[in-house]
DNA sequence: ATGGTAGTCGCACTA
């Protein structure tokens, strides 16, 4: 059986539920999470999703900020997880049943971090840190991550390698590519054999973004993009992300100018072979 | 070193 799943962060689902209903209709992921939708879960557009089919839906909503939501044509239970120190809506995680088979799904949308890459005088920056060593922390004591099946996803905020930025030099100081928070993402990411799908079949020096800047004029022109969305599998999905090669995989670059207000991600698709692994 | 844009709880905050 082979699934696709979905990664956007949206920038307000509410203004932008046409172009995330035009993006399912057309590419029909099986499962789709959903970051900034920047609503309280009375205020999801519930019947929006549900009128294409994607009927099991799971909202973690606050007033005006962050927010995460998983919309999914298979059905979902949501699983109690809690990494933001604040207690935002950055977070959800859920096992969604694929057939005879299931697998975690795990929705995040880890804080920006501020201006200044120092946690000692920047709030915001001390509290990436604290979430991401939450996420650390939780995988760390779960027994067997490396058998479990786990796909993670989202706005990670945080572009790993040299090419997941437009200029590694100019941004090494700059929040998101500091050599800090990708050491902590990179050890996470190998302490638990993670796989960074975006990456897998993706040569080393390929220039790979999912997020450009809204505050700079033809920024596509000049593609000052970086790449901060993420989909991860576990050690027992990677032969289903294999399975299905490069092809399986896409960032869709078109997305950031498809519409003349466009959220400034674009989605992610990664496609699972069930079956293999 | 600064400012640029976008969305929301809009006269401020987060990104």
């Amino acid at each position: 059986m082979k699934i696709k799943t979905a990664s956007w962060n949206i920038n307000s689902v509410r203004l932008r539920i046409d172009q995330v209903t035009q993006f399912l209709t057309e590419q029909q992921p099986d499962i789709l999470g959903l970051q900034e939708i920047k609503c309280v879960e009375e205020q999801f557009p519930y019947q929006a999703f549900r009128d294409i089919g994607y009927e099991h839906i799971e909202v973690k909503g606050q007033k005006g900020y962050h927010g995460a939501a998983t919309v999914s044509k298979l059905p979902l239970e949501r699983l109690p997880t809690e990494f933001c120190p604040l207690g935002h809506a950055r977070h959800v995680s859920t096992r969604v049943q694929a057939g005879g088979t299931d697998f975690e799904f795990h929705n995040f949308y880890i804080p920006a971090g501020g201006d200044v890459a120092d946690p000692v005088i920047n709030d915001k920056f001390a509290h990436k840190l604290d979430f991401l060593e939450n996420m650390r922390t939780y995988f760390s004591g779960r027994a067997a991550v490396g058998d479990d099946r786990l796909v993670l996803v989202g706005d990670f905020n945080i572009a790993p390698h040299e090419h997941d930025v437009w200029g590694h030099k100019q941004l090494l100081k700059v929040v998101s590519h500091t050599p800090l928070e990708v050491g902590i993402l990179e050890t996470l990411r190998q302490t638990h054999d993670f796989t960074d799908t975006s990456r897998l079949f993706a040569s080393e020096t390929e220039k790979l973004y999912s997020w450009w800047s809204y505050r700079a004029r033809d920024v596509m022109k000049s593609n000052r993009g970086r790449r901060l969305d993420h989909i991860w599998v576990s050690p027992a999905l990677r032969p289903c992300v294999e399975a299905v090669g490069k092809a399986g995989h896409e960032i869709h670059v078109p997305c950031r100018t498809w519409h003349a207000k466009p959220s400034d991600h674009v989605p992610m698709t990664q496609i699972l072979d069930l079956s293999a692994g």
